[in-house]
Formats: structure tokens, sequence, C-alpha cells
DNA sequence: CTCCAGGTTGCGT
DNA sequence: ACGCAACATGGA
């Protein structure tokens, strides 16, 4: 029997130098984690073909200071995952922290330490989540590993399409330009926060952000290059409430930003963006209601997901997108 | 043309 | 406390 963790990574571990493979125990596909992303077209930060996910990485460059690298995941079988990394000049040569960074991302990444087992149990059980976990067994809350672009895409998409969204992001990601060219492709990173908190909110209207948005993305830049924002101070909170209060304390992120980024960067369980349009017409579309349900009756419904709002809320956007 | 998109702010009752 | 316009753009 396998269970996620160091030994077993250890036991399958290919001493190839850049390639290292991942058993991730039931319940795990790697085929839906994969559909998700290959939805989101436009998508600039990953590229899939043929089964292959393929994204740059800022990785530890063995003496206190970043190298990028570029990690290739393929699925030997549905719970087999094989990760494969390059240096930014393209070849094999990779240092094993580098690749133990790599891990830890594509762990961080699918949620791969989590046990779903009891959320596939209470979703049995509840008559909108039963029709979701079918047809998507085995997917992951896909996260947003790094805080300030979790912020940033939750900051973007607030009140625009999806396709908007991606395109914003492409623009910004395109116009602080970072990027590994490897194999003929170009391969982009999404911009530290230091490099766009010190962008004139003016250069951020032109990619064709409101006036709002561009100060409300510039200011949370700030933020976290000053130290006074991060992964760890939110993770200190005492609870998802608490993580709720300091986020959304910060201008532009409203109750609905927060909690989409503790749901998607910090994997608070419970963390719940009930205002989200997209979950809305979820449950109007399954519970077969002709209008939107209101806050109180979507309150209502998630009665029984109690420390899985956030999974609740990522399979009925599934049934959307 | 109108309405709605993975909302939030700031001002007016 | 609560309602509501403004925000930039694209797709239905």
């Amino acid at each position: 029997m396998w269970y996620n963790g160091e030994d077993v990574t250890r036991r399958l571990a290919i001493l190839t130098g850049n390639e290292r493979k991942i058993k991730v125990p039931e319940p795990f596909r790697f085929t839906p984690n994969l559909a998700y992303l290959a939805g989101a077209a436009n998508e600039c930060l990953y590229r899939i073909r043929e089964g292959r996910l393929r994204k740059a990485l800022r990785l530890p460059d063995g003496s206190g200071g970043q190298a990028a690298g570029l990690l290739e995941l393929r699925a030997e079988d549905e719970s087999l995952l094989a990760l494969r990394l390059w240096n930014a000049a393209g070849t094999e040569e990779v240092l094993p922290e580098q690749m133990d960074a790599a891990e830890a991302y594509v762990r961080d990444w699918f949620d791969l330490s989590r046990d779903l087992a009891p959320f596939y149990a209470m979703a049995e059980r509840d008559s909108l989540l039963q029709r979701t976990i079918r047809p998507f067994y085995g997917l992951r809350l896909v996260g947003i590993p790094d805080l300030f672009e979790a912020l940033s895409w939750g900051i973007i998409g607030q009140q625009i399409n999806l396709a908007f969204a991606h395109t914003l992001k492409r623009r910004l990601v395109e116009a602080c330009g970072e990027y590994l060219d490897i194999g003929g492709e170009r391969h982009w990173l999404f911009p530290p926060a230091e490099r766009v908190a010190e962008l004139p909110a003016a250069a951020l209207q032109e990619l064709q952000m409101t006036g709002r948005k561009s100060e409300y993305l510039i200011g949370t830049a700030r933020l976290i290059a000053e130290g006074r924002l991060s992964k760890e101070l939110l993770a200190q909170a005492g609870s998802c409430a608490e993580a709720e209060r300091m986020l959304t304390g910060i201008r532009g992120i409203g109750p609905w930003t927060a909690n989409y980024v503790l749901m998607r960067c910090l994997r608070m369980p419970a963390a719940f963006p009930v205002g989200d349009v997209g979950l809305q017409n979820a449950v109007r579309q399954l519970a077969g209601m002709d209008r939107k349900p209101t806050q109180e009756e979507l309150y209502r419904l998630a009665a029984g997901w109690t420390g899985w709002e956030s999974y609740a809320t990522f399979y009925l956007w599934r049934m959307l997108y």
C-alpha cells in the first residue's frame, strides 16, 4: 500500500539526476487534473502537449539565490507521476535541492498530501456534490503556490470574464518580461512582487486594466515586496476567518479575493468564496433553480460541507468550465 | 444595443 | 447598515 511521504519518493526515485517519480495515493487521477489545466485557453504560465505539462519555475540556485528551471510532468500511469527538470540553459544538470524544490512545488500544486477520502464520503451524501465527484474522480484542488501570483490572479479576475482575465494576465506577464527559451519554446515566469511593486499605475492601465485594479495590484505587490505580507504570515493565522481579515484589510481585496487566495494558495479547506458568480451559477444549474441562489440559500446548501468548502467550490466550478 | 463576466470601493441614503 | 454607480473589455 502506497502513501505519500518522503520514503515513498526515495524508494521510487530514479537516479538519472533530473528525473523523479511520485506515487500518489488514491483518490487521485492525473487525467482530470490535466484536463482542468488544459481547459484554460490562453494560459501563459504552462504548456500542455501530448499529455506532458511544462512550466518554468523559480528554484534555489544552491548558494542562497534563485535560478529558473523548466519542469515537465507526465503520468506514467494515472497515479504515478514522472517529473523532469531542466536548467535555464535547457540541459539536464540540476542540483538535488532543485529536484527537491520542483517536487515540493508539484506536491503543493496538486495538493498531493491531502486525503480526499473524507471529502468524497461527504460528497456522496450531498445532493449537489454527488453529481460532481464521479465525472471528476481524482481531481485535486489545483493550486497557485506563489502568493503574489495567486493574489494577482484573484485581483485580475475580479468582475470580468475568465477569457479576458487570461488576456490581462498574459499582458502583465509579458510586459514584465521574464522567460526561459528552451527547446524552441518560450516559457514565461510570473513576475516577482518586487518587479510589479515598482511599476507606475499607468503601466498597468496600458494593459487595459482599470485604474483601480492597477492600484490594487501594485499596492499588494508593495506589501509583499516589503515583507509585510507573506504566505508564512497568513499561515500563522489562527483560523481561516482570521486570515481572511488579514487579507480584506488590504485595499482591493474583498471577501471573494481573500477566500479565493486562501483556497488556492494557502489551501485552507474551509475557504469559501460564496460571492462567486461561477459558484452561484453552478448551484443554480445543479439545483434546477431559475435564478442564482442568494447568499443565504448558498450557506444553507453548504451546511454539510464544513471543512471542505474549498473542494466543494472547486468541483462545482468544474461543472461549468 | 443590452446584459453579464471567478468584485470592490466609495459615496449617498 | 445597505444600495448603487463606476470601472474596461469582450462575448453572447
